[in-house]
DNA sequence: CCATGACAGATAGTAACACTATCCATAGTG
DNA sequence: CACTATGGATAGTGTTACTATCTGTCATGG
């Protein structure tokens, strides 16, 4: 198969494949000649994978390059994948969050029982969502409107993570449990990967889904006169 | 309170804030001059939400404009605000899906019981990512080492997914009840982007805080002599 | 056997995004 | 009154993910 077979193949440019090439995304196929090159049906799997990776898991080229090159590196372990799977996912950067929430972190993982890698990615982005949603100071808007602030959030915040990580906790059982032990290590890790990157986002998806339903419910049981009452009773425009 | 001083207070340089001005994220500030402007608290506070949902949240400025848009215009119903904020969210952008998933996805949301708009932005994202998941064709590649591929995997796929739609039932009566009824219009629209935006980065992280600690408690678990198990044990590399 | 088109690989160009810097005339400040 | 800060506009920058072009090579049908 030649490159411009596997663009027809795979629906993806033969310039783009090019790119991913030199991206290190994608192997090179086998030279027959300086200019010829051959690809076969690992190549078209290889591209949806990446397509998936980059198009619905939202990765960047570069995250996805370094989650690829584990896939193909017998020498790195399964919890290693998914690691890099997840330092493929985390949205904080390096750039350190200041600490002030590691205690707090720190406690709430104690708190649920979840032994974590102190330089886990996701550490420092619970830290980092964390500070965003407490300093967003929901009671500031109506203390501003007279009182003074009730409280401080970040407690407030923690607790109420515990229906989430009560979800999370049911959920990680069946993940766990659908794990193709016993299948070849590609076939193991490329499910690892695409448990941990692509499921991620169903997980999100699915509770926007549940949301609208139950939201709608929700706003049809509230009786008239409160406050939210009223401004979910108005009739949708357009 | 001018722009500098605006600018040291919310941490967001004064280039920053102009330009979040010109976008529509933030409201401009009370001219008392051609070229002196008065802002207060809440703009503070608005920046931190913007930078919340723009960091945090991983939303354009685009889109970060239209949820905020919806805060500030009271003729908009708190389900339109859910609608916007889901919107915003959305990765499949105006980009139809063939739609040969929408009898799938219409059965799975039967299934679950779940009633969601036709035109609704996640049910998009669920069959884009129901075809990329399929698609990958996990049990391909050990055909390629011999047998014919199983079966078709949509179907799998979807079985699959209860697991996931069980833990967000589970979670969704958590998040209707959190929801501060009685509160001022503007409190309530704030709880439910950030309860929207926010916490699903949340989900997800504490999901793959969850997904470390079981992973490795599971990785001790297996015996050594699965495939997997090899793998697993092979010491980590650095 | 050779014109024609596809190909590999490299380099340069493009479009979108999120800022960032500069400019200008005016405002407040010591 | 010198001087910095300001509001508003416009232009420039760096990054990302491609996309187009170029060069020389290959293969294949007439």
């Amino acid at each position: 198969m030649r490159i411009g077979e596997l663009a027809r193949a795979s629906g993806v440019p033969s310039a783009t494949i090019k790119w991913y090439l030199r991206q290190g995304l994608l192997p090179r196929g086998e030279l027959s000649a300086p200019n010829q090159a051959d690809y076969g049906v690992e190549h078209v799997r290889r591209l949806r994978l990446i397509r998936a990776l980059l198009e619905v898991g939202g990765l960047s080229v570069a995250a996805a390059a370094r989650v690829i090159a584990t896939l193909d590196d017998p020498s790195v372990s399964l919890s290693d994948v998914v690691g890099v799977a997840h330092g493929a996912l985390a949205r904080a950067g390096d750039v350190a969050t200041d600490g002030a929430m590691d205690p707090l972190v720190d406690a709430f993982l104690a708190r649920r029982g979840w032994v974590v890698r102190p330089d886990s990615p996701a550490r420092q982005d619970l830290a980092q969502l964390l500070a965003a949603v407490s300093g967003l100071d929901l009671s500031g808007m109506a203390s501003a409107a007279g009182k003074p602030p009730p409280a401080p959030s970040l407690e407030q915040v923690l607790d109420g993570l515990d229906p989430y990580a009560d979800a999370i906790d049911q959920l990680a059982a069946s993940e766990i449990a659908s794990l193709p032990i016993g299948a070849p290590r590609d076939v193991v890790v490329q499910s690892v990967v695409v448990g941990t990157v692509l499921m991620e986002q169903m997980l999100g998806v699915l509770r926007r889904l549940a949301q609208e339903h139950y939201f709608e419910a929700a706003v049809r049981m509230i009786k008239p006169g409160d406050d939210i009452a009223r401004t979910m009773e108005r009739p949708r425009p357009r």
